[in-house]
DNA sequence: CGAGGCCTTGAGTGTCCTCAAGTCGCGTGG
DNA sequence: CCACGCGACTTGAGGACACTCAAGGCCTCG
């Protein structure tokens, strides 16, 4: 029996293209992986070794400028598919942000694997057009978007992130209240900001009643029409 | 006979992964439109009704926010494959920057057609994973660079993309002069400056002797060493 | 309970934006 | 052929926003 049919990705991931003899079959390329928070499954500039699914947790991409500058270029949440299949090298570093569970396959088997099975190109088609567009658009609130609005787009986006499939309970609304996976510096590292102007931020926005902050992590979102009037 | 035979991209678009007969059926689906400098064909947030691959020609993917500013999201050649197939609805505007030919499906028979060519899927899963790395690499720009380094990455990157096929001669080698198809505004668009600030870096890099600027549009790079190494 | 890291807050600076005027290039028409 | 007008670009002056540098406070975890 295959480990997959405990998957808690198994529906949404791109292995849903699959049927259970197929999975039977992936299942014998790929094998788990814990990643404690902080560790990286992936580096900028590599090799291109593995590809994997997210089972649990979430992941940082990131890109730096040679004298050590860092933008976090993606997030990566359950479900979803990281690494760089049919190419040479992979460009971006993947992360742990928080602890978390991948299933990770080597990338020439993988590649293969898929050549071989349309239906999972198809889904990996379709993950990386959306992923594209997401890109794209965030691409808008660095060049054109001012400290205020980053911040509160930044918020109202993790609200709806978070309660994707494996975050939280998945209700399909989004949360009011959860606890960012980012440090200050990961949030200005998303937003292309410092640390302090996304601190000043999140205490203005405290300050007029659109958030509160009860610890660190912490974040309530009490009027989520005025921030979404903020994001811009 | 298909039109597609004498295509100029034929064998670098996507389409390359079909043989003969497969393009004479994709051919009946598709037609060939021009595009005057400036035309859209595709608006942000308009329902998903056509993709398209560019014949000839540079055209511009754009978003805006609210209140009007512009982020440029991305630049499209010939060979490259715009549209949001498989998806309700499309995120970014397509303008033409120059004149342009693209060769127009309706999305829903390209939809079908692509999930009956498995080969066409592959090409465009590939050709979209590197659109996200180069996409993802951008992003690091607007968040972490300044103006200097934006203008300097912007024209090396833009010389090495006119050499590609269908824009240039097709040495491989960078192009040290060339014709922008990009306006101040719209170089702007993509770095996420203001015009101002582009027309002083500019003129900054021909005061310094690294580049000239022997016409609005034209630009010769003198210096390449040295504006690698104010690209960052 | 103490130490260390993370976060907040403050003061001052610099980069890039805004607003405004001026110049250049190009097409049109006299 | 030159005058004209328009749009694109350049240049300048001033100001705002985010950055830098620095100190202090607060969690959190050992």
């Amino acid at each position: 029996m295959s480990s997959c049919d405990s998957c808690i990705v198994r529906n949404s991931a791109i292995c849903a293209a699959l049927d259970s003899a197929e999975v039977e079959a992936l299942n014998t390329l790929g094998r788990r992986r814990r990643l404690a928070a902080g560790e990286s499954i992936i580096w900028e500039g590599d090799e291109s070794v593995l590809v994997a699914n997210v089972i649990e947790g979430v992941l940082k991409l990131s890109a730096g400028t040679e004298d050590g500058r860092e933008q976090i270029v993606g997030v990566v949440y359950p479900s979803d598919f990281i690494g760089r299949p049919f190419g040479g090298t992979t460009r971006h570093s993947v992360t742990a942000l928080t602890d978390a569970n991948v299933c990770v396959f080597s990338r020439a088997d993988f590649d293969s694997f898929a050549q071989d099975h349309p239906a999972l190109e198809h889904k990996l088609l379709k993950r990386t057009l959306t992923e594209l567009e997401r890109t794209r658009d965030w691409m808008v609130l660095l060049g054109r978007k001012n400290a205020e609005e980053k911040v509160a787009t930044f918020l109202l986006d993790i609200s709806a992130r978070l309660v994707e499939p494996g975050c939280e309970a998945p209700s399909g609304v989004p949360l009011g209240n959860f606890d960012l996976p980012f440090s200050r510096q990961q949030v200005a590292d998303i937003l292309g900001l410092t640390i302090e102007t996304v601190s000043r931020q999140m205490t203005k926005l405290k300050r007029d009643g659109v958030i509160d902050l009860p610890s660190r992590r912490a974040v309530i979102i009490r009027d989520r029409t005025t921030l979404e009037d903020l994001a811009g």
